[in-house]
Formats: structure tokens, C-alpha cells, sequence
DNA sequence: GTGTTATCGTTGCAGGTGCAACAAAAGTCA
DNA sequence: TGACTTTTGTTGCACCTGCAACGATAACAC
């Protein structure tokens, strides 16, 4: 193949990273608009909701985001007052974030549409094409997995990960 | 579902920002580490190497970047000698953008292993699977196509874009 | 022609981001 | 105990990014 003869549009990851792009910017208009949350505060926050008490290094490791990304996330969720951080009594080390009252009203409000709009992408599909989705994305990421150079998936974005 | 039922392991908005993030940044130390690109400089010599003589305006329609981020990327192509800017003679705003011979033969290093690496990941796939993908990711599109909060597709994004 | 509008590329700005360096705390091992 | 290593969260820095505003040019309406 010449080297001209490359197209950008026909590139997988190209075209993953155009699609990714183009739903995360429309999705961020839902719980952006009511909150100004970036998408990393967003995932900090969801990830609150379910483990209710964790550190910024769970966080880290759970949701895919530098562990720098957490700590000013948390920061300013922080200081907007929806989530409190605790320092841990038995490591100084280790900080307990939790969701404040208007962290879990604000969830509340933002949770319900985010997931209805999921629920508008997927009725597009039909049920083998959600199978065949679940089962494309990891062959890929087994292709990743295996390549030393590529950076290991997270703990919880592995299929079987119960929590 | 309660509140901290959802799981963000399972959101599809984030499993293909996760998949796609992971892929673009092992790509990028591919054509990264040769000369420290980065993805709106890849997207631009790609484009360039396919449509010899454009304006910013074209790339930033045809790659999905915004025209500042063409043009900051430009400019530092140009500053590094792989592209080369000229004033269109009809039209006096537009720019004639292409690449140098420099940038020529960078491309002939870099590109060959990028679209080894995309072999790699398509390798992993059927037939059947790469024919679903395509299907679903145009399924997803047209979701947001019909979406007036969503931002539009690029045209040569459009499944049918012969050029 | 003239005044208005649209297009093109650049830039200022505020904010996000990754990476490495860092201090504090905990763990380890002799 | 004391020296060393590891872990945890924060921060400094350089860079990237999106958005709006801008000046310059072209197109348009009349």
C-alpha cells in the first residue's frame, strides 16, 4: 500500500476515538449543565456511589484517571461541597472521600439521564449486536493486555470484576 | 435501579473512552516516539499525505479536530520543517497547507508500524467481527446524527466518503 | 460603487492533563 | 531501634485543549 493511499476514516483507532469522543462530549452536556462536572469529577462521583468510602488511590485504580487527575478532582468537588474527605484513622496516609448530601442529591439528578441516554445508544442495537460489541472490545483489549508496551487494563474494566 | 447500582464498568460511553484511550495511547508511542507527535500532528500529516494541498478549513472538517487545534498544529509542523504553508494565490485567507520532503519521509517511517499496529488489533477480529463493528459503530452514529444536541459528524466520517 | 455579511486562520485565556518530583506516613529488615 | 524502601496524595511544570474574539479577506445585496 502507498503510502497515500492511507485513509484516516478506514483507521480503527481513529474511528473508535472519533465515535468515544463524539458520545462522552454529548454525554457531558447532561451532567455538565447541571453541575459543571468534567469527566473526571463525574467519574469520581459514580464511583463514590457505589463505594461509598474509598481513597484517591482506589479511585485511581477504578476508574481510569492519573492519580493526579483524582486528587484535583476531588479537590474541587471538594471545595463545591459535594464530597467531604476524612483522613483515615489507622493510615494518616490514606484519605476517606465520601459523597456529602448534595453530592447524593446531585446524583440523583444527573444519574437518571445519563443512564436513559445510554439506554437511547443501545436501543439502536439489537441483542447480538450488544453481544458481539462485548466480545469485540475484549478481543481488543486481550490485544492489548498481551503487548508489554500497551498500559494494563484496570482491575475493575476486566469482564468477570464482580465489584 | 438504585443509585449505587450503576456500575461504570458497564456504561458504554466509558468502556469506549476506555478502549479507545488505550489504543490511541499506545499508538501514539509509535509515531510518538520518532518524533514526538501528538494526535492532532498525526491526524494532519495523514490527511496531508492523502490530500496533497489543503487549507486548514479542509483538514479541520475532514479529521475532527477543531481549526485551532489545526492551526497550532500546523504551525508547529512548520516550525519543525515536516509541512510547509503558502498563500493561495486565488484566495488570499487560505492557506495552502502540504507536506515538505521531510515530512514525506517521516511518514514513510511511521505510518508503516502504525498500520502494522491497527493489522495487529484487526487480527484479533473475524470477518464477521469487523463487519458487526462496522455496522454498530454506524448504528451509534446515527443515533447522535439524529440528535440535535450531539455534535455532527464530519464528512468524511460519513460511511459513504469516497475521498 | 458601498455597506453588510460570511469565511478563514490566529490568538488570548482559562482550564484540563500527564509526568515527575516531592513530603509524610507506613512498612521492612537487620 | 535505625536505615532503607514503599505507599499515598499533592503539586510544579510544561503542554494541550476548547471557546470566543479578532483582523483580514472575500462574497453578497442593493
Amino acid at each position: 500500500m502507498g503510502i497515500d493511499d492511507f485513509r484516516l476514516a478506514r483507521f480503527l483507532p481513529y474511528r473508535l476515538a472519533v465515535l468515544s469522543e463524539r458520545i462522552s462530549r454529548r454525554l457531558s452536556t447532561i451532567y455538565g449543565a447541571e453541575a459543571g462536572l468534567s469527566v473526571a469529577e463525574w467519574r469520581v462521583m459514580v464511583h463514590l456511589a457505589r463505594c461509598h468510602e474509598v481513597s484517591v488511590r482506589e479511585i485511581h485504580e477504578c476508574v481510569n484517571l492519573d492519580k493526579s487527575r483524582v486528587s484535583r478532582a476531588v479537590t474541587r468537588l471538594e471545595t463545591v461541597g459535594l464530597v467531604q474527605k476524612t483522613g483515615s484513622l489507622t493510615d494518616q496516609r490514606l484519605l476517606s472521600i465520601s459523597l456529602t448530601e448534595d453530592g447524593w442529591s446531585l446524583l440523583d439528578r444527573i444519574l437518571p439521564p445519563a443512564v436513559a441516554y445510554e439506554k437511547r445508544l443501545l436501543a439502536a442495537l439489537s441483542d447480538a449486536d450488544c453481544a458481539a460489541l462485548d466480545e469485540i472490545m475484549e478481543k481488543l483489549h486481550r490485544v492489548m493486555d498481551d503487548d508489554p508496551e500497551a498500559r494494563p487494563r484496570s482491575t475493575l474494566d476486566l469482564p468477570g470484576a464482580a465489584e
